[in-house]
DNA sequence: ATATATATAAATGTCAAAATTTTTGGATGT
DNA sequence: ACATCCAAAAATTTTGACATTTATATATAT
């Protein structure tokens, strides 16, 4: 059995949560969770109250962890509230930021649109999910990057990494058209964020989101 | 000695923490509160981590915990972030709430105003500020209680709770007229809030915070 | 004097066991 | 059948000891 460290089995959990191994709602018990990564039940204890922190978990007194719960309501609710913070640092990034900041995000860009071309001719294997995964986070939290509060990047963090928690088991029907409209949605926030055009960026990022309301 | 029980722990500390006795950025040693809670350090670090959710706590893996850091930078950033939420918890419980929002705001209005009007008279004690403070609370969660967004409550409480531990130990010039003049601005608030006037409201939001900024 | 290395002290993290609390399942009575 | 109570089991929390890492103070060399 493989020995994993306390920042390892941090950032197992984490990927669990955010891909819904471990399923929306579902109860985390430590013991459970010792064998598999060999330490005690108070270092899974540990590591579950740091997850708290991000809102991957939620935890109450005297009955434990679970994993966050799920429902429509949770989903259009995380999805709006996505939105708000998106479209805040991106119209303030748009307003404050400079040329560092149009670089970065059109790296990210870049990056993410190669890895969204290869699957929509590709048959889609988990790993592609993982790196696309990342690469749409990098591409979000570039565009924000500019907006020059920290509480409002540290925040959408959290969002962010809830709403994937609350969406991925939801849509495994990924038809092929499914990445080219978010190819082309994607497109249509670096456009307007780089002719800075605050309300054609937010107008952008609403009808990103707008199919998960 | 009293027995302190862990909730109690947490709430002490959570007060010491928004009040400022525990001053922002300053080390928290475990070793150092158990003798004064009478518990193991390991209770304590346990309630730090939970502290560290709402954010009045930073933890670092391997040099612990600090009251989270202020700077006149950051003082502004939570300010501004306060403003967009609020505004925002505001709008839709303009546009959505019933009447039970409204006799909750009213209520809410009513508690704190009557406090603040006694403060303009008296001299403060602390317990006046600790009253005053958990009723502008009160007010402002009320305010936002009809926008039907349960992340958008939950990150406000978390962030006022940022912006008292920031703010309080700034503030200790209250003239008489500054009671005056928050009295007038929760008076717009909810004015223009039960007259279901979205725009008045956002503004005296920012009027009511924009000293902060 | 400044910087680097080393030894010592302090703080933090991990563990396994004990104490406490909650949950489960069956027996009893209505 | 349904609820209530009780006992057993399971889960959670707390503890104190121990291991590891980081910070501090001192000594040494440049």
């Amino acid at each position: 059995m493989k020995a994993y460290s306390t920042n390892e089995i941090y950032s197992d959990l984490y990927d669990q949560l955010i891909n819904a191994v471990i399923p929306a709602g579902s109860k985390i018990k430590p013991v459970e969770l010792q064998s598999k990564y060999g330490c005690s039940t108070n270092t899974i204890r540990d590591t579950l109250l740091r997850l708290s922190k991000i809102g991957l978990v939620t935890f109450q007194m005297q009955r434990g962890f679970r994993a966050r719960e799920t429902s429509p309501e949770k989903r259009s609710d995380i999805a709006k509230f996505r939105v708000l913070l998106e479209q805040e640092g991106a119209a303030l990034s748009i307003r404050k930021a400079g040329l560092d900041w149009e670089i970065r995000l059109n790296t990210a860009h870049h990056k993410l649109s190669h890895i969204e071309t290869l699957m929509t001719k590709q048959n889609l294997t988990d790993e592609h999910l993982l790196v696309w995964s990342s690469a749409e986070f990098e591409f979000h939290d570039a565009l924000i990057s500019g907006c020059a509060s920290d509480i409002l990047i540290e925040t959408y963090g959290h969002i962010y990494a809830q709403f994937r928690q609350q969406f991925v088991a939801q849509e495994r029907d990924f038809g092929s058209n499914y990445f080219e409209s978010i190819i082309r949605e994607h497109a249509e926030i670096l456009q307007a964020a780089l002719a800075r055009n605050e309300e054609a960026c937010k107008q952008a990022i609403y009808d990103h989101m707008k199919r998960n309301f």
